[in-house]
DNA sequence: CTGTATAATGATAGCGCTTTCATTGATGAA
DNA sequence: TTCATCAATGAAAGCGCTATCATTATACAG
């Protein structure tokens, strides 16, 4: 059964009509009489054919295939984002590449040979968490690339870009933490994560800021500890801010930027013996798969990161250019206990 | 600059040589004269053309994409694998799509047809896990799929089947794990994972037969619980055999199948109050990166996955029909200890 | 009947490349 | 000078489709 290099001309020939008629059934098309059709549709199943989306899409123009690119799909956070937007697209008929952003930048290929080269149907950028130095020169050539192919962002769309985007208000979400915490009666919060220069404001930092103020609390740059989003970067930050601190000032409660973070807080708390929530409680962000299993489990944020992914290839596949928000909620586990004293 | 859209032929007016020309430099060939080489190297550079791998491909039969199958990517084992595959890919100048499982077979869609529409130049399925009533299925369907595209397998070829594959040596990664407990003093050590009727001699379960016989330790059913493998059924299946034992017949280590299982395990030791890892030993497998951040850190097997994923993709474009294995390593955490008593 | 609209089908020109084969000059041997 | 040799190039035929016309065959109004 199975050739597996049929074309549409044997098909033709085996029900003894044109190509253009087989072309017309395979795609649907509505003037074809019902006999002929099925003629076609058997030849089509007896030889087991399958067309070519390669030639169809020399011709159409339309390759049904999308592109994602990300940090790093060992993060699990952009595994779900990945997972999201990879079977929204099979759902809808494409097929999903992905484009690390550490391979683009690390060989001498041009970024964007590989992605224009397979004339995809669209492109999604993960611009999370642009290092600031790197943010300018990655959206001029993204900017450069939707001339060529649309492209959707997840994350905030800097000022000056315009983008179709997905992003969550991280600044709400931190807000929320923060009130959280608060409602459990901690005074010393802090946060841990993020650039320092960061502008947007949209960010997590500046969410936090903005929930101490509401809160009527004061902001210390003391509490407030800047660090890449791993778990080994976390723990280093946590000891960092014990460290410059007397204890009898040290935090109540910490907010990770993510749950990596978070995990490398725990680990040190751990080390030093800071019982956890008792003295210290601590919320994450992302509600990895591991949450619920550290120890003790994480309370964090889950924001739907699956549905960010399959909405961003909604918003590519209809061309709408909206900015769309996905929202969250906050998960409680045991990480978090009312304040001591 | 830009254009995007230039084609051969532009380049060959701009040039002022024909478009066999172009190929010829396009594709590095020999015989082009330096001076035109240059002509058509500035011309193609001045309209930033990028040559259409669509066309090539129709043209070639070759479309440097590849396809890989495995259950899902929130398990940060198979993340590990993808990852891999992906940037050994990439690095050979192919492109990687994502086939999950899970959409394969639950949709109306015939699996194998978007793999052979997109003619992909070969195709990764990582049938490590498979369910026992899905196996035969599977493996005939992948068996077809063979006469139209290279397959390379993650994990054991059954017997009848003749696949290029990279897998671990499950057993004897697991009677290194039981060997290790047993050089810490215990002799009550469980296993919780994996499913009943398994035959095939590779896996993780046979390992741990195997080296409790080595140790010349008895095998009991009671210590051999089958569970899936995920944090949840981990977690479920320690509960049931403790339920099932007085505490004088609890094991003192167990080998989990897998991180995630063994994870549940550490919540359900926890919440019994058992302490890990004084009063219960524990061993994972495939070193996620949470591992290290559990409580206690978990004491895995790891065994390269990043590494097997590159490897299938040198196998796959190689073409070479080999069967080969990974080597691996015990990581030594917190969470084995003595056995007590 | 003739003429025209309509439905079904076929012929064919691309799509942007690769590849084979033919052609053109140069070059050097006879 | 003449002819075979060879490197550099061009002409053109596909690759397997889609899509545009053109061509039938059929129906129905005038």
């Amino acid at each position: 059964m199975a050739e597996g290099n049929a074309t549409i001309y044997d098909i033709a020939a085996d029900a003894g009509v044109s190509i253009a008629t087989v072309s017309r059934v395979l795609r649907g098309e509505a003037n074809v009489s019902p006999a002929t059709r099925k003629k076609v549709q058997e030849a089509i199943a007896r030889r087991d054919y399958r067309p070519s989306s390669i030639a169809r899409g020399l011709t159409s123009k339309v390759t049904h295939s999308l592109g994602i690119i990300l940090p790093k799909l060992l993060n699990p956070h952009y595994a779900m984002i990945f997972t999201g937007a990879q079977e929204e697209a099979r759902k809808l008929g494409y097929t999903m590449s992905l484009f690390p952003w550490s391979s683009l930048d690390t060989d001498a290929y041009d970024p964007a040979t590989m992605l224009v080269e397979r004339r995809l149907d669209g492109l999604i950028v993960c611009v999370e968490y642009l290092p600031a130095d790197h943010e300018e020169q990655v959206l001029a050539a993204l900017q450069q690339l939707k001339r060529v192919m649309p492209v959707v962002l997840i994350g905030c769309v800097p000022p000056g870009y315009d983008f179709p985007a997905v992003s969550n208000n991280n600044a709400a979400m931190m807000k929320e933490v923060v009130a959280y915490l608060v409602s459990l009666g901690h005074e010393r919060i802090a946060f841990i994560g993020g650039v320092e220069q960061d502008k947007d404001p949209l960010r997590r930092g500046v969410g936090y800021r903005e929930g101490l103020r509401e809160a009527r609390l004061p902001y210390t740059d003391s509490y407030r500890v800047y660090c890449k989003g791993t778990a080994e970067a976390g723990r280093a930050a946590l000891a960092a801010m014990l460290d410059a601190l007397k204890p009898e000032y040290w935090p109540t409660a910490v907010i990770a930027m993510n749950d990596l973070v978070a995990m490398g807080c725990q680990a040190e708390a751990r080390d030093r013996g800071i019982p956890m929530p008792e003295q210290l409680s601590l919320v994450g962000c992302d509600d990895l798969f591991c949450a619920p299993y550290l120890y003790p489990a994480l309370t964090s944020i889950n924001s739907h990161q699956q549905q960010t992914g399959a909405r961003a290839v909604q918003l590519l596949i209809s061309g709408e250019n909206k900015h769309e928000t996905c929202d969250w909620e906050l998960v409680e586990r045991a990480s978090c206990a009312r304040a001591h004293i």
